[in-house]
DNA sequence: CCTATACATGTAAGCGCTTACATAATGAAA
DNA sequence: TTTCATTATGTAAGCGCTTACATGTATAGG
């Protein structure tokens, strides 16, 4: 080892052949008291720990990944960072990957036809264990691909019948909605989606229109607006535009199931920016029940995004850690929760607008694949 | 290339033997057509092409980081996934870093001492090529570790003399905040920190007795509140509590300053929740601006949190891409947005609570290193 | 026609680790 | 003492890619 003066020595990291030598033992003995202590005799193994020790060792990860053959990463493409039902799937992820020994990638396209290259990366061999695709759809182009590469992956509020999921009941959860409103009396019952319609939002308003058909109501097609999907289908402004304009109508809704709580917080704008008020003017309900919606007082479906990514993230290690695990598809009910926005301000509600624990209504079911 | 019924074929990824043989040139001349295309000749390239595409040929990322010395990952570290601070600072990362071919790791400690293991995984080689360290001050021992390990590495929302960092003038914050409230006209103005304090609080605190002080005014001890830090030192249970015992203080507070938006928000549920109303009980001012903050006409300071995730991921890559960069420490001003909580209703307010805008106070400076 | 030059491709040595297999050393059984 | 396990260690071949260098081939200049 020929010493340098400290501002010319390269901040080159010591590897196992450096132990090696130190230690006099073979790189074979190293990486064995690595990685199997076990299998080398007490003398040696210190020797080289403490080698290691001394030369600050730290094994290089892109080697490992190679000659392991895995990397344990896993890969999750999501289609937008900030945002709050993203967040808290994350961190229902995160919390299951705490106590293992994965780490995070993440994958955000940045633009819709960014998905494919997104999607290439997080299946690219020697990148990710598994991956998780969160509101991510693949088409069968990509669905066939999934299944050639091998590589594990789990839908999040998402569907396909080759590829384990895990998402609400959004066809439910729209007639739920809808029936809520259907049953406070409102008359006029307007919808909020996007165009183009993601999958979940269809269920939804498939949802929203079945409540109103077993109800005896026609379905108004210009009662359900629906507004530019980009750069996300479900944000804020698109509600807001939206929601202007349902305000032109004639006779005007009373009113609107928003496909979520973002598009639901950007109507409750338009209808207040419009001097109308919410509820007695225009009732809303939204879908996802994010924290904004508690400050707010958005009567809303629950989605259990922490649960979903929980659950999704275990199912992915089943899959990564015993091969040939069947796919299996589960869905969740969505759960009411009353607030102040769609005007059955019945009960007492607590400061921040939360509705007092109405009994759970969630339930599952695991179809047989 | 033997072929094996469908059923039993593993899913072995092609690698570039594989095209070499089918195209009948050498691996190197492989890697060449994949890099740099420009230095083999026309017919040979396009007849790799077709190999390489008939096989559906992707690289083996792991392969290519350990012989290129590189790995076009990002990591970051944060305390916690579920916040909207660092959501928004994600959002700048992803941001800048959706053109450019780096990927995103995301490490976050499941409790304090997981902070070590992060960080050690955040830098060991070949793991990324750069890091963020998200409001994880680096003690003494880390520091110099991540100095001799040479990774380039950002603060963010944090501060060291030896590592480029970028964060907002906490002192000022609190300082602002007091003085607004002070300019109001209150008189008992309590502050909401947590125990142990994170530097930035602790900043902001000084800057709460600095405008104190400054106006003549004595520091009551029984006013300023720490509330237990774990899990997480700015989270909304925190400030519920640290307002609950201000509560019983003799006399009451008129207002608050809490360390973050958060806080300020458990604060305001503590108040309703004695029956006091805000602001005319109490008034509160929050620190940080995040989207809830909006709906709940949160008076605060606004850290602009996207923009210090996209300087700092801009200094990350200056830092990756060209050796030598001097390290320096920038610092945002926050900006007082008015909303309702600190009664200062004067001006109309928006239907959600968002103030007009107020003339930008923002600065910012880049002292040498 | 010979040589110098440029360009295209191949050879082989890594990158830092893991691991099947071979070898050596030790002690127990015969 | 010889033999056979058993255990500890070393040897070397990968993992899939990149790249410095060597070699070969065509082209232009003399």
């Amino acid at each position: 080892m020929k010493l340098l003066p400290p501002a010319f020595r390269l901040p080159v990291a010591a590897t196992i052949y450096d132990i090696a030598e130190r230690a006099n033992v073979s790189t074979a003995t190293v990486s064995r008291v690595l990685n199997k202590p076990a299998e080398v005799s007490a003398s040696t193994r210190s020797r080289v720990l403490e080698a290691a020790q001394e030369l600050n060792y730290q094994p290089h990860a892109s080697a490992q990944n190679l000659a392991r053959q895995h990397t344990n990463y896993i890969a999750v493409v999501a289609p937008v960072v900030a945002n709050y039902f993203y967040m808290h799937v994350m961190r229902g992820i995160q919390h299951v990957l705490a106590d293992r020994e994965y780490d995070l990638m993440i994958h955000v396209p940045s633009h819709p036809e960014d998905i494919d290259k997104r999607l290439k990366s997080a299946i690219q061999p020697g990148r990710s264990d598994g991956v998780l695709l969160l509101s991510t759809p693949p088409n069968e182009s990509w669905a066939d691909r999934i299944k050639d590469v091998g590589r594990p992956t789990i839908l999040v509020d998402a569907y396909h019948p080759d590829i384990e999921s895990i998402a609400v009941d959004n066809e439910r959860g729209g007639y739920d909605a809808t029936r809520h409103l259907i049953d406070l009396g409102y008359e006029r019952i307007a919808h909020i989606t996007a165009d183009p319609e993601p999958p979940p939002a269809t269920q939804r308003r498939e949802g929203y229109e079945r409540a109103l058909r077993e109800a005896g109501r026609d379905i108004d097609p210009t009662l359900i607006a629906a507004s530019d999907a980009l750069p996300f289908a479900f944000a804020e402004k698109g509600g807001y535009q939206a929601m202007q304009a349902l305000l032109r109508r004639q006779p005007r809704p009373d009113a609107v199931f928003a496909a979520s709580d973002m598009q639901a917080l950007g109507a409750l704008d338009a209808v207040q920016e419009a001097g109308l008020s919410v509820p007695e003017d225009i009732a809303i309900v939204g879908f996802d029940d994010t924290d904004l919606s508690r400050f707010a007082g958005l009567t809303t479906l629950r989605q259990p995004a922490e649960a979903m990514g929980k659950r999704a993230t275990e199912a992915l290690l089943r899959h990564i850690e015993n091969e040939n695990q069947p796919v299996s598809s589960t869905v969740l009910a969505p759960q009411l929760v009353v607030r102040r926005t769609c005007g059955a301000e019945s009960s007492s509600v607590s400061a921040n607008g939360q509705a007092p624990n109405k009994p759970s209504t969630a339930s599952e079911s695991t179809p047989p694949s």
